[in-house]
DNA sequence: CGGTGTGTTGAA
DNA sequence: TCAACACACCGG
């Protein structure tokens, strides 16, 4: 069936907006400069080249970018905040180097949403991909690569393990690629198991609604807040499928039967899907900042009639449970929590 | 000895 | 949180 899952978000559910700010339009690359020229190594001495006049000064050139700083050799530091602290990026020859430098650090510690220095890009599985990446790697082992300038080195690699470069042509799913212990992807995608529910036929009917079981509904998806009590209308939802594709679903509760519903925009999944009474439906969020939820249909076995316990095998990498879903068809896998 | 990254401070 | 500045310290 489809491949599994990249657990990996692309919009930010909660606090979106703030994506992408910077000084001047927008710069996809190294910009250039501007009126000071630095000078050769060792010199902390700046020349204002607009001018004829030869400012000479102790004072470093500051830069354009956020999170660099000017070293006294000419070269640029790149350093990142967090809990009241700094924590050094690397050095760096460009000065663009090290912002870039500081965006990778930015995505890992602070999520998509994090303010960067240079647009970041927009196509979707290529961002996914190095999200997975980010994420499958601690930010300690993240800060190694960039002081070492071999974090896109890394990238690289981890996405053609990804496009299985192996011969067959055969896309490895994500995990597997993040799981090649060779590689330096090979912590486990961040991405929690819900719930599942097996839905029924009156799930896949015409009734256009999935019951959520209420347990499930009230842990995971809860409804009423502190700022609009009465939410009747239900909110809408956002969930991406194993292929990437976002759908939107109103959640709400209904009264009349006390129970949890997810409806407008459920039948089309059913349909896209092809589902069926009995097979899986599964939630999960991802782990990392964005808690994006993934939504991903596991296909019951056609075989044996009454399996209503799938096997699963289970991984534990980094504190976050894998299931790989035996299950026939679906080759998928569920996160655990 | 050159360079890196930390100590530190004050501004935002 | 952030950058500016000074310099201790570290590896070659």
């Amino acid at each position: 069936m489809d491949g599994d899952i990249i657990c990996i978000d692309e919009l930010s559910s909660t606090s979106d907006s703030n994506v992408i700010q910077l000084p001047l339009k927008s710069l996809q690359l190294p910009t250039p400069p501007r009126s000071l020229c630095r000078l050769g190594s060792g010199a902390s001495v700046i020349l204002d080249c607009e001018g004829s006049v030869e400012a000479e000064s102790r004072k470093l050139p500051s830069s354009k970018y956020k999170g660099v700083v000017p070293q006294p050799n000419g070269r640029w530091g790149a350093q990142i905040y967090e809990k009241h602290q700094r924590v050094w990026i690397g050095t760096f020859n460009e000065e663009d180097e090290a912002a870039m430098a500081y965006d990778v650090a930015a995505k890992r510690f602070r999520g998509r949403g994090a303010v960067t220095n240079f647009k970041q890009r927009s196509d979707t599985e290529d961002c996914d991909l190095e999200a997975a990446f980010l994420y499958s790697q601690s930010k300690e082992e993240i800060l190694d690569m960039l002081r070492k300038h071999a974090y896109y080195d890394e990238l690289e690699q981890s996405k053609r393990n990804y496009f299985n470069a192996n011969g067959s042509g055969k896309r490895v799913s994500m995990m597997e690629a993040m799981g090649d212990p060779s590689g330096p992807g090979r912590a486990a995608m961040a991405c929690h198991l819900l719930f599942q529910k097996e839905v029924t036929q009156s799930d896949v009917g015409k009734l256009n609604r999935l019951v959520i079981p209420k347990q499930h509904a009230e842990k995971h998806f809860p409804l009423r807040n502190h700022t609009s009590p009465s939410t009747s209308k239900g909110v809408l939802l956002n969930f991406i499928d194993s292929g990437g594709k976002v759908w939107r679903f109103r959640y709400s509760y209904w009264n009349s039967s006390h129970s949890y519903v997810l409806t407008r925009g459920w039948t089309r999944f059913v349909k896209e899907k092809s589902l069926r009474a009995g097979d899986i439906v599964s939630f999960h969020r991802s782990a990392g900042p964005e808690k994006q939820l993934h939504i991903k249909c596991i296909r019951r076995s056609r075989l044996s009639r009454a399996g209503p316990v799938h096997p699963v095998q289970m991984v534990r990498l980094f504190g976050v449970d894998i299931f790989k879903v035996l299950a026939a068809g679906s080759g998928g896998y569920s996160g655990g929590g």
